[in-house]
DNA sequence: ACTTCGACCTGCGAGC
DNA sequence: TGCTCGCAGGTCGAAG
């Protein structure tokens, strides 16, 4: 069953439940899965005290008495669990540890993959193979930034392989890879070396805080089976690609897709996570909110900063100036009228028109969407080449217009619906219902907090805003960025 | 020293 | 129904 967050889950479980238990003796019905061999192995355990668990990776270490270990690995389906003794050995126990209060400890496993070793304690990071060259945990402490970098810019692999490798990080197995990857946004076959240092702090983080919540969650539960120790996992209701082939993409509603990379079957976004020659050094930030929530307080921070803002409103009137193919198939599509004396749009006219009508709206969205997306990444690829580490891309509506997949990141700027109708009312001096209109014709804020990476609580004061974009500044590695150090 | 690929096992569901 | 095939949360060791 298990990576990192299952392991500890049984770890935890098992802590509580056979903690202190004491081993009268210990039956082995497979003996390939145990060494020393099975009598050595009965003979050394009979009479000894559990007296801890540990984890390492996906290593379970039991500690005995008398510096005895036990490294106990489950592969793909091994499971423990705790009976009253007397009850029948189904097909797939293999060992079983007779406790001494009419308890059994049985470990199963259908395909009879999982192995125990039993050392003395503190060889078997010198002994059992794999425990020999595992990788740094995924914590804060033990997984740094500077040892990310390194042993990824040593790496030609494929990104997936490469996490799945326990050697440069413990814990990752199949499914924690591919979600850490979609919520970073990088393609599974993307070679190692090419990912720049935000995707690699990107990912770090993600990887971190992923494991973190689903050991919260107690772990992912994927085949039906509920556990002898307490809970069964939950966290499979939070996977965002694995096992979701064919249903839309949380960010940006494309299917899922299914493929193979390094033999095993891989989840990914083909919109959100695109494999790129040379990704370049340029991270870029998707920033949107709903009406009214101060999206352009917060973009004016990062202008403050002299970091590059791309305003989609800005371009949608750009690529309509006189002049412009989009004025000239706005005037074949909707007539002269829409265009004024001297020469530029007629937006009253022009809105007066759409906007009782969904089919105009949609034709028009149909002509200036395109040019605004081509506008964007021609502004995009400028900075790219001028390899600027930080641009923002200012749309109130990016998920409603297809924006999210381009992005490296999204951060939401939220209000409580309250503060929000408040702060609209106010400021365009409208009455709650014409209000609470407008609203309601955007995708509701809360599914857009739903989307977004970073979230931006903009209700207290200005300053209180601010600390939030400066933190994350810092948080994602540009704190360089930030000029007045004061804050 | 690198990466790739079969082997280790059993069960289950899809497709014929 | 019965058969074959492919697939499953992992790792190791052989082969290229």
């Amino acid at each position: 069953m298990p990576e990192l967050p299952e392991v500890e889950t049984v770890r935890r479980g098992l802590t509580r439940l056979v903690g202190n238990a004491k081993i009268t003796s210990v039956d082995v019905y497979y003996e390939k899965m145990v060494s020393p061999e099975a009598d050595q192995f009965k003979k050394m355990l009979a009479g000894k005290t559990i007296e801890r668990i540990d984890r390492r990776g996906k290593y379970l270490l039991f500690r005995f008495n008398d510096d005895l270990t036990m490294v106990s690995h489950l592969r793909m389906e091994g499971k423990y669990d705790v009976q009253p003794d007397g009850n029948p050995i189904t097909k797939h126990t293999h060992v079983v540890f007779h406790l001494d209060d009419h308890r059994d400890l049985r470990y199963t496993d259908t395909r009879k993959f999982g192995r125990m070793h039993l050392l003395k304690t503190g060889d078997e990071t010198k002994l059992v193979s794999g425990l020999k060259k595992m990788g740094p945990e995924p914590t804060p402490e033990t997984l740094t930034v500077e040892y990310m970098k390194q042993i990824f810019s040593k790496s030609k692999k494929a990104i997936k392989p490469f996490l799945l490798d326990q050697s440069n990080i413990a814990g990752l197995g199949n499914i924690y890879v591919d979600e850490t990857l979609w919520l970073s946004r990088i393609h599974p076959e993307q070679p190692t070396n090419t990912i720049p240092e935000f995707q690699i702090r990107q990912l770090r983080e993600n990887i971190i805080a992923e494991i973190k919540r689903a050991i919260e969650g107690h772990g992912t539960t994927v085949h039906s089976f509920s556990t002898a120790y307490g809970e069964a996992g939950e966290f499979q209701n939070h996977l965002m690609v694995y096992g979701r082939k064919g249903e839309p993409c949380f960010r940006c509603d494309t299917p899922i897709e299914k493929t193979k990379v390094a033999q095993r079957g891989t989840h990914f976004c083909p919109d959100c996570q695109v494999l790129r020659k040379d990704p370049g050094v340029t991270m870029v930030l998707g920033l949107t909110g709903g009406i009214a929530t101060g999206k352009s307080t917060v973009s004016e921070f990062f202008k403050a900063y002299q970091i590059p803002v791309i305003d989609a409103d800005k371009v949608a009137r750009e690529v309509v100036e006189p002049g412009t193919k989009g004025l000239k198939e706005i005037q074949t599509t909707f007539g002269w009228q829409m265009i004024q004396p001297d020469g530029t749009l007629d937006r009253h006219a022009l809105g007066t028109l759409v906007f009782s009508q969904p089919e105009k709206l949609a034709q028009l969205n149909s002509i200036t969407g395109p040019l605004i997306k081509k506008a964007v990444v021609r502004k995009l690829r400028g900075y790219r080449r001028r390899q600027v580490p930080l641009v923002i891309y200012d749309a109130p509506t990016l998920f409603e217009a297809h924006g999210a997949a381009g992005m490296n990141e999204i951060m939401v700027v939220n209000v409580p619906d309250q503060v929000q109708l408040q702060r609209l009312m106010a400021r365009d001096h409208l009455s709650k219902k014409e209000a609470l209109e407008r609203i309601n014709a955007q995708m509701p804020l809360a599914e857009k907090v739903k989307r977004a990476d970073v979230v931006i609580d903009n209700s207290d004061s200005v300053d209180k805003t601010k600390a939030q974009v400066v933190r994350w500044l810092n948080e994602a590695g540009f704190g360089s960025l930030i000029t007045d150090k004061s804050n």
